[in-house]
DNA sequence: CGACGGCAATTTCAATACCC
DNA sequence: GGGTATTGAAATTGCCGTCG
């Protein structure tokens, strides 16, 4: 058997041309070193060092088995340097908040691989409504949020999008209308109207009054989507959902297309002028990547 | 999956040999 | 005699299979 310490002796012997001198540099008995030098040479079936009066000496073969142990050590030496860099990074917790949504959607095949890569890397995700989102975040509660149609200037990574759709009953007049054709803000916001907010601010209402509109006939207002969709199907109203909220089972329902579109885009976004730590920054790495990679 | 025991490999210690 | 290498015995360490 060779290990590493038998390597490191060889290269010392030959530094030091005394395995005396080269057993103490790598913390070896005297004896312990000239034993497992003989049993390395045994084991190769050569003599890498002539034994002289007051000096060991490389052989002929020894030489260039030298100069391999040499490089042999060099790079292992650069592993643990290569290591050593990235090591800061390798370790920590990142705090991030998120609204349930994304949490349940998007997030978590990003944290598997985050997870998977970095496994010293302790993500604590904190689930809230976009409105919490930003104080958390303007107050250096968390290392990073998920946040709805962030401002350019916030340096987002952006993690996915999604689009707003009309939910009507089956059998409303809407219902007749072409997948192509859509439905337009305007009119949905005259009809009775089914009010989800997902626990989130951006919701039907907010997306009304950007258009300069108003939800004139707001029959009742939910937090859960899937409760808009059991009192769609009750004929009490329509709704505006975002697409990724739709039900599986879509019986009793009908799903027109908004027009013109309009997108939610999520984005993970850092505090306010804070530079990431090295984890967080690990962590837009990887989203980065895989946003790359899926854009091929 | 952790505790335990057996076994082999390795190291240490002490004694000895060799050479200048 | 001092410095260095070798040898044999004992101690330690690490690995691996078994068991609960």
């Amino acid at each position: 058997m060779m290990n590493l310490m038998h390597w490191r002796l060889v290269v010392a012997v030959a530094d030091h041309g005394n395995i005396t001198r080269a057993a103490e540099r790598i913390g070896m008995t005297q004896s312990g070193a000239s034993q497992a030098l003989a049993l390395m040479e045994e084991t190769l079936g050569v003599q890498l060092f002539s034994r002289e009066s007051r000096q060991t000496l490389p052989t002929a073969i020894g030489l260039p088995v030298i100069e391999q142990a040499r490089l042999m050590l060099g790079a292992l030496e650069t592993i643990r340097q290569t290591v050593d860099s990235v090591r800061p990074m390798l370790r920590g917790t990142i705090r991030l908040a998120s609204f349930p949504m994304v949490l349940a959607s998007f997030l978590p095949p990003l944290l598997r691989q985050f997870n998977r890569l970095y496994p010293g890397i302790e993500v604590v995700a904190l689930e809230v409504s976009d409105d919490e989102v930003e104080t958390l975040l303007a107050a250096g509660l968390v290392d990073v949020g998920v946040v709805l149609n962030p401002a350019p200037e916030r340096n987002a990574g952006p993690l996915g999008r999604d689009a707003w759709v009309a939910v009507v009953p089956a059998g409303h007049p809407l219902a007749l209308r072409g997948t192509e054709q859509g439905v337009s803000l305007q009119e949905l916001s005259a009809l009775p109207f089914v009010l989800a907010t997902g626990g989130c601010s951006t919701n039907a209402r907010s997306l009304a009054v950007a258009a300069g509109l108003q939800l004139q006939d707001v029959r009742v207002e939910v937090r859960e989507w899937s409760s808009a969709f059991t009192l769609v199907r009750e004929n009490l109203g329509v709704t505006l959902v975002p697409e990724m909220t739709l039900p599986a089972d879509r019986q009793g329902l009908r799903v027109i297309a908004l027009a013109p579109r309009i997108e939610r885009v999520f984005s993970l976004v850092l505090p306010a002028g804070q530079t990431p730590s090295p984890a967080v920054q690990a962590l837009l790495d990887l989203l980065a990547d895989t946003a790359h990679a899926t854009t091929r």
